[in-house]
RNA sequence: GCGCCCGUAGCUCAGCUGGAUAGAGCAUCUGACUACGGAUCAGAAGGUCGGGAGUUCGAAUCUCUCCGGGCGCGCCA
């Protein structure tokens, strides 16, 4: 059991005897900064004092008196500090459960909240043009959104990765153009493309092939490649063009119509999206008959829930504008707003070594993700995209991320979970094999080395919660760098074998590395960044 | 002009629903191996949290305003 809420059960009776009614649904308990203020630390007196009409200071002194007297588990002391702040301090046994319940809950069990129970979550993520390659800046969304995927997964949801193919349209139309220009050797034409990936690909296309069925093909299998060389599987690859034929579209319109979502003027059909907060109504089927991109994309979006109870995209910071008209959208067909969530992922600049790297998307002259991989290598691809938060711009410095050192701090975790197995293999030459968990004797665990680890598994699960609801997958890569710091500082310090040290003491610190790998291999695999075991 | 994101150490960035003396990595300087991989560890130095005002016991965090940067504001996709 977490100690918080031995912690605030305890409090809960005091704040009772102290005639606090009614009880604050709510007890935070927090880590002190400072290590003189205790274990564990809450504002509970500070916060309940203003609605009681009490003096803040005087009710925490209840508190510690009534906490003094009869004392939660594992507390050795209570203190009244600062301006009301309840200090708790504890003996190290609360730590020592902590590795318990690591290893007892496993790489599946622990930090695994339930907070989807169960509901089907559809995250949708990339979706890109299948006529270019993908480049470097898609990293970033490829790698949020499944990482995102990851956390839902591990927090109760159940998930369905999606990727949207814009397969339809004059931009494919071009794309086939510039293939066959390209295959007959006659000059792009103005608004084709100019990447030198249009040569190559029209070098491979067999002569009779059609250019835009063999080049949405061709797109779509650079697409999966890329995306599988980051580890990164959709379920579902949903063609735009598939929405016509279906009735998708026709049966979209129909749904606005029924919910008076649109109107005709000027010749065109619009729809009702200031309604729902936006700026201006947005035009559905032009005057010419042709549709907008909104359109099909609504089809797509009512499609989505049809099958899924709730829908997440992860779209790039160009695309911010439409957040809100696609979200009113939805609104005019009866969803709540609640149940599309759409995360926006800022730029990302490439340079080298200190240099900016220019992507001009007029010439073609990008970098391609496959180039990022190739350069930097997976993992470190993964960890880079997902170190910082999604709402700051990133610079992504190739030269940087590839070295292979300490100023990597993929290698530097990696290398943290390389050095358990490798401890591992160390006690099986020995012969030493590791007691069953009901043996170890945790109690042998008092170097604050040890504690450090034990402290930071035990902030694992709120980390991960955070992650999920926050979007936020750099707080699990931060995590995973304290956590391989606290291994390697305890690596250095406290030796798990040696004549020097105990059989006890060494079953104890086997099963505290047990934990660490635990806690490691949770991080990693939410990140998508492989755990090796030698490097 | 309007909307969204950002502004924290020399550089790259964390900082959870407001908490006590604002953190990490890199870079700089100084140290540590006759034992599990030194791709490691320890210490030092480094700050008007863009400026200002407000809310209160308490603000990097919330509100307003200004400054600076990015991205959007089509009957384009």
């Amino acid at each position: 059991m977490d100690v918080r809420e031995h912690l605030r059960n305890g409090l809960r009776a005091a704040l009772a005897e102290a005639g606090i009614d009614p009880l604050p649904d709510d007890i935070a308990l927090e880590r002190p900064a400072n290590r003189n203020h205790g274990d564990w630390s809450s504002n509970i007196a500070l916060a309940t004092a203003k609605k009681a009409g009490k003096n803040p200071r005087e009710l925490g002194q209840a508190l510690v008196d009534f906490l003094s007297v009869c004392p939660p588990a594992h507390v050795t002391g209570v203190e009244i500090a600062g301006p009301g702040f309840v200090n708790f301090r504890l003996v190290d046994t609360w730590l020592h459960e902590v590795m318990t319940d690591v290893l007892e809950q496993g790489v599946n069990g622990y930090a695994s909240p339930d907070l989807g129970a169960g509901a089907h979550l559809n995250i949708e993520f990339v979706s890109a043009n299948p006529n270019k390659p993908l480049h470097a800046g898609h990293g970033r969304g490829a790698c949020f959104g499944d990482s995102i995927a990851r956390l839902k997964e591990r927090c109760g949801f159940r998930v369905t990765r999606e990727t949207y193919i814009n397969d339809r349209g004059v931009q494919m139309t071009n794309y086939a153009k510039s293939l066959a220009a390209a295959k007959a050797d006659e000059p792009i034409p103005e608004d084709g493309y100019h990447g030198a990936y249009i040569h190559a690909w029209a070098g491979e296309m067999p002569a009779d092939a059609d250019p835009l069925e063999w080049g949405l093909q061709r797109g779509l299998d650079s697409h999966r490649a890329t995306l599988e060389a980051l580890d990164i599987h959709h379920e579902v690859w949903f063609s735009e063009r598939s929405l016509v034929p279906t009735g998708a579209i026709d049966d979209a319109m129909d749904d606005l119509r029924a919910h008076k979502a649109v109107f005709e003027d000027d010749g065109a059909v619009w729809l009702r999206s200031t309604e729902f907060g936006d700026d201006k109504d947005r035009v559905l089927v032009k005057s010419d008959g042709d549709l907008t991109y909104l359109t099909p994309d609504i089809a797509y979006h009512r499609d989505k829930f049809s099958r899924s109870e709730l829908l997440f995209n992860v779209w790039g910071a160009d695309h911010h504008g439409y957040v809100t008209r696609m979200k009113a959208a939805m609104q005019l067909l009866g969803h709540d707003p609640n149940e599309l969530e759409i995360a926006i992922t800022q730029m990302v600049d490439f340079a080298r070594g200190g240099e900016e790297v220019k992507m001009s998307g007029r010439s073609g002259d990008f970098i391609a993700l496959d180039d990022v991989i190739a350069e930097v290598g997976a993992d470190a691809a993964r960890f880079t995209y997902l170190v910082q938060s999604v709402d700051s711009r990133q610079t992504f410095d190739l030269e940087e991320v590839a070295k292979q050192g300490m100023d990597n701090p993929v290698f530097y975790v990696q290398y943290a979970h390389a050095r358990i197995c490798s401890i591992f293999a160390k006690a099986a030459e020995a012969g030493v094999e590791r007691s069953p968990l009901a043996d170890v004797d945790a109690s042998l665990l008092i170097h604050e080395r040890e504690l450090d680890l034990l402290r930071s598994l035990q902030e694992l699960p709120d980390i991960v919660r955070v992650a999920c609801v926050d979007n936020a997958p750099h707080r699990i890569a931060a995590w995973s760098r304290e956590q391989a710091a606290a291994l390697h500082g305890f690596y250095h310090d406290c030796y798990v074998m040696s004549d020097a040290i105990a059989p006890e003491l060494t079953q104890a610190r086997l099963a505290l590395v047990a934990a660490s790998q635990v806690g490691l291999q949770i991080a990693l695999q939410l990140l998508g960044v492989s755990a090796p075991e030698s490097m």
